[in-house]
DNA sequence: TGCATAATAGGACGCTCGTTCTATTTTTCG
DNA sequence: CGAAAAATAGAACGAGCGTCCTATTATGCA
């Protein structure tokens, strides 16, 4: 009874992350909202109760999850992307990652995506967490592209806000067509409309004359991760 | 035990029809699996049971719930949009009426794009039924931009599939923005990324002389409804 | 109006869920 | 090593779920 803990253990923790990583699994599949503690149990072959020990509540694990979500997404698309020199390298960068990453989460989910759907209208913390994550995100690509402007890659009458909202909604086709409809060459499309949104180009509506634009960065950004 | 079933009754169909009315209000701010027989039965003010009887089960009444949704769609989306004369004004029709119908549902949420998320690898009969309805659409905006290019509306060169990825993205942008941010203006955002990408233009990054083309169409088309 | 039948209510079922309590095992450290 | 503390297991709980069964009420038609 006596409530002077200790810093914790080591075990403790590791087995906790260990959770942590299972559990981010499943919600990428299931959604947050349809993580269980008896399947995580489950696949971790631990008990129930053995699980739940390391979060005071269900909530507090899906927070955690998206806690681990956004670190593993800070690393693989922000933080490369801040070593491409400002501008439009960097913007390209961002998406190109963003791309990447979201394609190779088609067989699981990405959890912004998914959340964003999951939490519409679902009032708790789970919803702010994950609404701050998400608009750091909106907000450091909205940063990019007002360098890039900054910079004269872009024209000074961007509306960046605009910008953002098309490249969201590039990825989100993406999500929805590869991952719900689960048709092919997506990524594709993705691609090509960023280029399209950058460029200015529409070849469906305008004679070519314009076209030397097109195609001459977003090169050098390996598919690859 | 006379399983000679006369046809149905009208009260029973009556009934039967409110208790969808109420389901489709439900699902769409809870989410179709967010569905649940006893809170419908408590917002129709009867017993789970008797709410139950009208349905085979959970299932068949999920799926009522999305062809009374597709059956909404068509009618306030894609119907009236047939009146327009065949070409660009009926592509921009169908997608005004489309971000229209997706406005007024900010506050209850698009169930072609919340099941989306919902059923991206959940198999089973719901997501067969809504993968149908989605399909049906995403044909239809095929159809009709393949139409627009015909008719001399669009470039001849038009990837149809790109253009109809776009809109969707734009779509799914606004329904995020909207619904889960609940950012304002994204509707704007929505019909000036159709206007970019319909004209070309991309006035961030071309001189103007193309800005003539923008704003003539997209405008008869009464934001009501 | 009455009778067959449809429509609905009420209750119980087996299940899964998050959570709690208590006991047992494992780990850590003087 | 051995004791304190942390980590885990096991069982039980109350609640909500879909579904089924049986009785009761309401409806439609001869």
């Amino acid at each position: 009874m006596n409530d002077t803990h200790q810093k914790p253990l080591r075990k403790g923790e590791q087995t906790r992350a260990a959770i942590l990583e299972a559990a981010l699994s499943l919600a990428s599949r299931e959604g947050l909202e349809g993580l269980t503690i008896g399947v995580l149990a489950e696949r971790m072959e631990m008990s129930k109760s053995g699980v739940f020990a390391h979060f005071g509540s269900r909530e507090d694990l899906q927070i955690g999850v998206l806690r681990l979500y956004h670190q593993q997404f800070e690393q693989e698309v922000f933080y490369p992307s801040l070593r491409e020199p400002r501008g439009l390298p960097r913007l390209e960068s961002l998406f190109a990652r963003w791309v990447a990453r979201v394609s190779m989460e088609i067989a699981s989910g990405c959890i912004y995506i998914s959340g964003a759907a999951e939490y519409d209208d679902r009032p708790g913390a789970i919803r702010e967490q994950l609404l701050e994550m998400v608009r750091l995100w909106q907000v450091a690509l909205n940063k990019a592209a007002k360098q890039a402007m900054q910079e004269g890659h872009l024209s000074t009458d961007t509306d960046t806000d605009q910008l953002v909202f098309e490249m969201y909604g590039l990825v989100l086709a993406l999500h929805h067509d590869a991952r719900f409809i689960k048709r092919p060459g997506s990524v594709e499309r993705a691609k090509k409309g960023f280029e399209r949104l950058i460029f200015g180009l529409q070849d469906t509506t305008l004679p070519s004359a314009v076209k030397q634009f097109e195609k001459k960065s977003l090169k050098k950004i390996s598919p690859t991760l």
